[in-house]
DNA sequence: TTGGCTGCAAATATTTTGCACTGGC
DNA sequence: GCCAGTGCAAAATATTTGCAGCCAA
């Protein structure tokens, strides 16, 4: 994971290039998103400013995510059962491991998805711009403590 | 794409065998779903009914597609900014191509699906059960068209 | 000064759920 | 006849949008 102050003052930064205005609630999300080693959904980004900023909406944070996917910033994690997922420090589409029963998220190593990619362009004459590629299962903790899956990812 | 006469056959079949119910709602739905070479959504499945069962519910299309779900006999592509599409003729994860201009959806071969996947589990030690690959891109006729994304599937 | 941003609320979209009634087996 | 399935409506979820007032630049 990237140094949190140098990746909120990259995002300050592209913000600012940009035209986009530095209000307080905003770099608290900016601060937040830079912070997290997970991926924080708008809900859980929401709760943390939410001390210091106690009058901020979800609309703001919805509105200010939406704002950094444009920039290429943010990469969202969209799974259906659980609503999204916000990855602030890997912006760029890359694998996910989802454990079923308690949610953990990891961010594997795989190099090869650019072959991948071409591979599948090259089979379909599409235009391919991005993907998703995700794993779900039971991460060695949940394997242990014999739980079982409560997220049902379909797909 | 499998004959649809078997498909139908197949799942018929199979829901008698766990014992379920062959309403004459549910012996329609099931063949939209067999004979769909597409990958229809839960209201276009609805819609494909209405004519021969005008009461029918979107809450019973629901319902069954959550009974085939559970039996394996479809596959559930959640796609977030669209909805759910269902597959009823390749009912196991395999990766999908979608363009975000037309929605168009492909099913591409491709093979080595289980050697990543393997490799994923030893990587991070989950006991993996299913994945989700799509591309987004645009196929060729929008690309020649000039078309837009209008999709904006992010990940 | 001003237009982007905020925050509240209402709207949207999709899927799920409760429940009385019906009909497949 | 039993009970899963149906159909209506209401609920639950997650996200988006409208708009009046505010404040960062």
């Amino acid at each position: 994971m990237a140094d949190p102050r140098e990746r909120l003052e990259q995002m300050v930064k592209l913000l600012r290039e940009k035209g986009h205005r530095l209000t307080p609630q905003r770099v608290a999300m900016l601060k937040v998103i830079a912070e997290s080693a997970g991926h924080p959904s708008a809900e859980q980004i929401y709760e943390r400013i939410r001390p210091d900023f106690p009058t901020t909406s979800q609309a703001t944070v919805y509105k200010t995510l939406h704002v950094l996917k444009e920039l290429g910033e943010v990469l969202e994690l969209s799974l259906t059962q659980v609503g999204s997922r916000y990855d602030g420090n890997r912006p760029y589409p890359h694998p996910h491991v989802i454990c079923t029963g308690c949610g953990q998220i990891l961010d594997p190593e795989f190099a090869a998805m650019m072959d991948i990619t071409q591979e599948m362009a090259r089979q379909t004459g599409y235009r391919i711009t991005h993907h998703q590629l995700n794993f779900f299962g039971l991460c060695p903790k949940c394997q242990k403590e014999g739980r079982k899956a409560r997220i049902k990812e379909g797909n």
